[in-house]
DNA sequence: TTTT
DNA sequence: TTTT
């Protein structure tokens, strides 16, 4: 009824731009959030929340956020699951985000995405992808049932299963 | 460095009040969160988040939330990882709450916590468990090694892993 | 940058819808929300928020909200500021809703305005309201510079100047 | 029943720490937060959002927060109200805070207070200040009743009307 | 598998 | 009275 997170962490690595088989851009990255608190041997500790974006805000992310960013993410938790290939039901928690803030400029030259990433302005390019391929998705799929296991391929989702 | 949740939803089941080793109380139980759309075939769909309340928020929650209830939480997204018993890593996602408001009164009698639960007023009693009992946990979790998983005996947790 | 506001409680009173010349539905009311501690002299205390709906929300709010009802509030936190009419400069702080949770049913009688509301406890007049008027504003804001004074008439503020 | 808010923006100004008559530390300041949308005329719009904080929070935002610095706000939306010395009764809308975070390191040296603050550590030092001063606080608010107006002085605020 |  |  109601469900909404906000986040402030900083990139574990950089972002990961997919498209589903219909074209629709996804983005994801996991944040490190440090907990408030140290654990008993004085270690500081941390969460790492798997974020996933869609559409624009997919591919602002996959241009502008790089690894070690600090980055406020506001959304609501989504829980999904998917039997794996032993028949077992796997429980996937994501935050499903909105709203995405750079909080450090990056300006730093050149960022880490190994010289891919020319970049452009806003929604420009997007690293090729998009809709077209996502052929013989069975195979790719064969050992890992997880829709979004990097695989390299387009994501193994219907359209239909949008989060919105 | 800054995580924080807010989920209004209504609770699968009763509550699990349960004891560490040393006697800290430890509540669990699940929230239906409606998602804000409805799917692709007008089914309306949930997230079902697990929450995890401690001390005397545990004791309050076990004694006064009943499955089907309206209930607001706040708290934080916690990440949690244990190797289960193939050996492989698992990682479970949850809100650790600090703050749980109960939107429905329950004045509905009774209670479904099968005669268990007779309670009182907050933080009376908190049903006799505590410390004492923790005996041989390691046969207890020789088929599971989560130490959250329902096995009817104190969770195997040393109170140094405590989330505050 | 970021701006997220969450509040729990009740209405103080009856919303108030109203509209723009141009025919957009605004609602206003105002939610008491407890503190989470009491006054040194055990008193309970309340903060009193005023909100603000837009458009459809508006309508759902004018239809469905009543004085006493429990309610969940999304937004973010707006300060806006006028002249009065001795020449200062007044500030006035509310909660721009974008979601409205409506935490009971409300199936007691009484129905949603249309003069069918006299009610009793719950709830008195409504102010039948609508769109359509609008006429002299220029008389009415003449002693009272805040466009969202409640004159009994339209809300003297131009489209443009609509949060969103 | 639940009042939270969280912000991301800069301050205005420096933060502004005084001391209640009985040495309690409070620090205000502004923080400006950007509208996610953009006026009908292009232009960039903020709000202005009073932020309070208390006690060992109070010294660390006036030891680390400068003006122009981006920061993380979580907290609860307060409406205090009292009488001006019109007679007229003024309601002042404040974000109490619990959790700051200097999302900017300041490490640009200088800093503006003014060459006055020398710092230190955490909770180190926090301007000599503190209580015994409180002499002649009815003159000093001759003018103005608000207990929160910066008159040089310690706040006119008795120590049981603490936020908590 | 993790960030500063 | 406002920040980048």
């Amino acid at each position: 009824m109601l469900n909404r997170v906000i986040l402030i962490g900083r990139l574990t690595r950089d972002p990961e731009l997919r498209y589903t088989p219909a074209g629709v851009a996804v983005t994801q990255f996991t944040i490190a959030v440090d907990r408030p608190f140290s654990s008993q041997g004085g270690e500081r500790e941390a969460d790492f929340i798997p974020v996933v974006t869609w559409r624009q805000l997919a591919e602002t992310c996959a241009n502008y956020l790089r690894k070690g960013r600090l980055t406020a993410v506001e959304g609501r938790i989504q829980v999904r699951n998917y039997e794996n290939n032993e028949g077992k039901r796997v429980y996937v928690t994501e935050v499903i985000a909105d709203n995405v803030r750079f909080l450090e400029s990056g300006n730093r030259e050149g960022g880490s995405r190994e010289e891919t990433q020319s970049s452009g302005g806003f929604g420009g390019g997007g690293s090729g992808g998009g809709s077209g391929q996502g052929s013989n998705r069975n195979t790719s799929r064969s050992n890992n049932q997880d829709p979004f296991s990097d695989d390299g391929k387009p994501i193994d989702i219907s359209d239909d299963d949008l989060p919105f």
